[in-house]
DNA sequence: TATAATAATGACCAGGTGGTCATATTATGA
DNA sequence: TCATAATATGACCACCTGGTCATTATTATA
């Protein structure tokens, strides 16, 4: 079966970029239902009917898109994960804090989009679309947090999927304010290292 | 000065009621730039021009609304923190997180909305309305925790802030997704009791 | 170069939006 | 009862939306 964005990965790598990167733009200042197609047409340069012959919908283009950033997410979480394999919780949930940061700050437009999608109700398949997500992150926080109970630097008994949802809150919260007040210009109000900090005393001490 | 909805506030109470639910619906159900003043007159029974009567702008009618719904979460709150004063500090966070399980049970729309207003970056005067809360939530849970530190329930060196930040991510997240699961019908993969549990020792041993 | 195939274009469509205002209805008071 | 004031009404406005498609421009083939 033919995808909906056959048509648009044929496209000269220049026209694709401009096309993804003015919808990305579009994306992240507006949400789903309040994101212009003739916006995006207008930023790329390109005329209304050939962003429909790429993309038959809006939704499909959405699609696309989010894809992307989820994509580039997964990416940082994946290399952080390996590369940190051997260390213990403390320094690992450190790690991971800091690669989140790090991808605030290298793709603010991409963590937008992210966080809509997250936070906010009005995306189309919504539902779907968290539940991967809560899957993924499931995932990922379990294992680190299943290495760390492996060595006894967790608490063996611990109830796995509540310390998973703990940390999963104060991650992406953290995150999520970190964002908006780097986007705010008010970054200053996180003393980064001190939070990190933070994060990580209280969940080595609480949970041990 | 004369209010926005001061001709509102002249209207006969029934009138009052039926544009108020019918502007509560409207707003629970779609984000700000998508809820429809036409939806609403048409729900309340009431013709276009009045409802600009009474209200000068959308903007001014969703104001109104959720301040309404802030209202009503502080009024929860407040009734919780005077309810709990003497009880130690486990008890008192399983009374809150109790009370807040309450609300969305009583007022699930005005819980939607409140969640939207959160979570969501698109309402008018989001920073402003957001920093408030923030304020709010801040001073409550502040003193909440400041109590608990007094009694030597919680370690008495603690950063406050921080405290506050991860209580506040917890509680939030906690009955943001327990009214999601609710208004999907799946509230059964929350066994609360054992949630409302593993929250409050999570932090009473984690901080302690 | 002539022809066929492919891709790009933007005027156009139906349907929605927040907001307005001349007109119709109702309430008030003498 | 009649005149005046206050309120309710919905047709109407300009503007925007996602999406379509006949026409035009470009490219590939021969």
């Amino acid at each position: 079966m033919i995808s909906s964005t056959n048509k648009f990965e044929q496209l000269p790598k220049e026209k694709q970029a401009r096309i993804v990167d003015a919808s990305v733009v579009e994306f992240s200042e507006r949400n789903y239902e309040t994101a212009s197609m003739n916006k995006v047409v207008e930023r790329a340069g390109i005329a209304k009917g050939s962003l429909f012959n790429y993309f038959k919908t809006k939704s499909s283009l959405y699609h696309y898109i989010y894809h992307l950033a989820i994509g580039e997410v997964k990416a940082y979480l994946r290399k952080v994960r390996d590369e940190t394999v051997d260390l213990p919780f403390e320094k690992r949930l450190t790690k991971i804090v800091d690669s989140g940061v790090q991808f605030i700050t290298d793709h603010p437009r991409l963590a937008r989009i992210y966080f809509r999608l997250i936070y906010s109700a009005d995306s189309p398949n919504r539902q779907k679309i968290v539940t991967e997500l809560q899957v993924l992150s499931n995932d990922y926080l379990g294992e680190i947090i299943q290495d760390a109970m492996d060595r006894n630097e967790l608490d063996p008994n611990l109830d796995k999927g509540q310390a998973v949802f703990f940390l999963d809150s104060i991650l992406n919260r953290f995150l999520k304010d970190y964002h908006e007040a780097k986007s705010h210009g008010d970054v200053d109000q996180f003393n980064r290292d001190e939070w990190v900090k933070g994060i990580t005393i209280f969940f080595t001490k609480g949970l041990k």
